[in-house]
Parts: structure tokens; C-alpha cells; sequence
DNA sequence: CAGCCTTTGAAGCAA
DNA sequence: TTGCTTCAAAGGCTG
């Protein structure tokens, strides 16, 4: 089933190649070692600029090993980058620019602030459960527990920079491929993001750096362990029955 | 109706 | 330091 779908959208992806820009640079991004990767407290430029900021980087003889992972791109000169986030980005129909993406709108979530809106990126943890009709005689234990919860609001990771890619491309894929399934949509997403130039995907990159600093200064005590386990998650044993079968398939 | 699928990247954590 | 795991988004599908 799920095969079919993929295989449709793959031919789809056929017909529909990825924008203009895309394979111009047909060579694979160079690995990323991964100990060079920014951490949440380097407000200067990461490794990985400095690394960019050489005209032709090559990868350390010690990454060519290991897993195939994209590198971040130097957008050569910032100081155009909000114009075109803000502009170019803008244009686009599922827009996630600087300041338009939920996780990135000042103004509200800020201790202190006056609007004391709650920020987007805080949501209830049983936004589902609210939506649906409230009656106070059919109260359970549930219900309490998730207005404990709703109280107590999640703080949702920044969106990396394939993420923010995702968010933005997601309508335009559906609208050329008419498919609504997500796990096909985004092996299309996942296809076309390696087919992005080196500037485009550095603008993604910028992107997802800049909203990873809003967030460290909008929560300076968050950490990404705060959510783990919320989900319920399938068991180990089966996650890796699953990834050995597509290994061999 | 909760969890899976599917993608990449960031971060956490155990060894 | 390395390698594995979890979670970010999304919406149809499944048990």
C-alpha cells in the first residue's frame, strides 16, 4: 500500500523536477562531522560557517566514512538575508520566513512582555482533547490530568533547517502532486532538498540558526530533554525490525 | 483515537 | 568521541 503511494509520487517527482536551481550542483554535500555541528551556545558563527566560509571546503579525510549528512552552507553575505527571507520567502504560498513562522513571532511567550500572549510555540499538550466538545458532567481523570497538563505547556523544539524547508514547500508538492499522504510528500521534499543548490539550502540553514537563537533567548532554561517521552513512541525492537527490513528491501 | 509512516537535522544520552 | 535515539511538521492510514 504505502509502497504504491511512494512509487507513485516517486514518478510524480519524476515529472515534476525540483525548482529552478536545483541540480545545478548535482555533487553530494560535503559530509558533516558531526562534532563540528553548532550547539545551542555559539551565538557567533559555528564551525560550520568557518568551514564555509572557504571558497571550495572539503570534507576532513575522518568524514568520509561516516554517514551520509549535509553540511550547512555559508550564505556568502547575510546582510541580504532578510530581505530575502522576508520578500522572496514571502511570495511563496506556505510561507515559514523569519517573521512569519509561528516559533519565530516576537512579542508574545517573552516573560515580561506586554502583550503575555502565549508564544506559538507553546502549545498545550492536549490541544486535541480542546477542540472537542466540553462537557463538565462527563469530566474523567483523563480530563483533569490533561488540564494539569495544558497548564503546564510543551515547548516544542525549533524546526531545523529541512523542517522549515518541509513547512514551506509542503502546500506547493501537494498542490503539483495532488497526493496528501505526508510520508509520500515528504520522500518528495526529502528528494528535492538534495536537489537544492548550495544557496538555497544555506538560506534554509540561516534560517534554522536564527530561530534555534530566538528560541534559546525566548527559553534560556529549555532543553530538548524537557520533551522527551512525551510521545509514545513504538519499542526499540521494533524500530530496528522496521529499519533492517528497509535496509534489505 | 493514539501511534505509524516518512524525511533531515539538532540535541540528548549511554558506552 | 561515537553511535544510537528522540523529536520537531504533516495528514492519511491502521489496529
Amino acid at each position: 500500500m504505502y509502497k504504491e503511494t511512494v512509487y507513485s509520487a516517486f514518478n510524480l517527482l519524476m515529472h515534476y523536477p525540483p525548482p529552478s536551481g536545483a541540480g545545478q550542483h548535482p555533487q553530494p554535500q560535503p559530509p558533516l562531522n558531526k562534532a563540528s555541528q553548532p550547539t545551542h551556545s555559539v551565538p557567533q558563527l559555528s564551525p560550520l560557517y568557518e568551514h564555509f566560509s572557504s571558497p571550495h571546503p572539503t570534507p576532513a579525510p575522518a568524514d568520509i566514512n561516516q554517514k551520509q549528512v549535509h553540511r550547512p552552507l555559508q550564505t556568502p553575505d547575510l546582510s541580504g538575508f532578510y530581505s530575502l527571507t522576508s520578500s522572496s520567502m514571502g511570495q511563496l504560498p506556505h510561507t515559514v520566513s523569519w517573521f512569519t513562522h509561528p516559533s519565530l513571532m516576537l512579542g508574545s511567550g517573552v516573560p515580561g512582555h506586554p502583550a503575555a500572549i502565549p508564544h506559538p510555540a507553546i502549545v498545550p499538550t492536549s490541544a486535541k482533547q480542546e477542540l472537542q466538545p466540553y462537557d463538565r458532567s462527563l469530566k474523567t481523570q483523563a480530563e483533569s490530568k490533561a488540564e494539569k497538563e495544558a497548564k503546564k505547556p510543551t515547548i516544542k523544539k525549533p524546526l531545523n533547517a529541512f523542517m522549515l524547508y518541509m513547512k514551506e514547500m509542503r502546500a506547493k508538492v501537494i498542490a503539483e502532486c495532488t497526493l496528501k499522504e505526508s510520508a509520500a510528500i515528504n520522500q518528495i521534499l526529502g528528494r528535492r532538498w538534495h536537489a537544492l543548490s548550495r544557496e538555497e539550502q544555506a538560506k534554509y540553514y540561516e534560517l534554522a540558526r536564527k530561530e534555534r537563537q530566538l528560541h534559546m533567548q525566548l527559553y534560556p532554561g529549555w532543553s530538548a530533554r524537557d520533551n522527551y517521552g512525551k510521545k509514545k513512541r513504538r519499542s526499540r525492537e521494533k524500530h530496528q525490525e522496521s529499519t533492517t527490513e528497509n535496509n534489505l528491501s
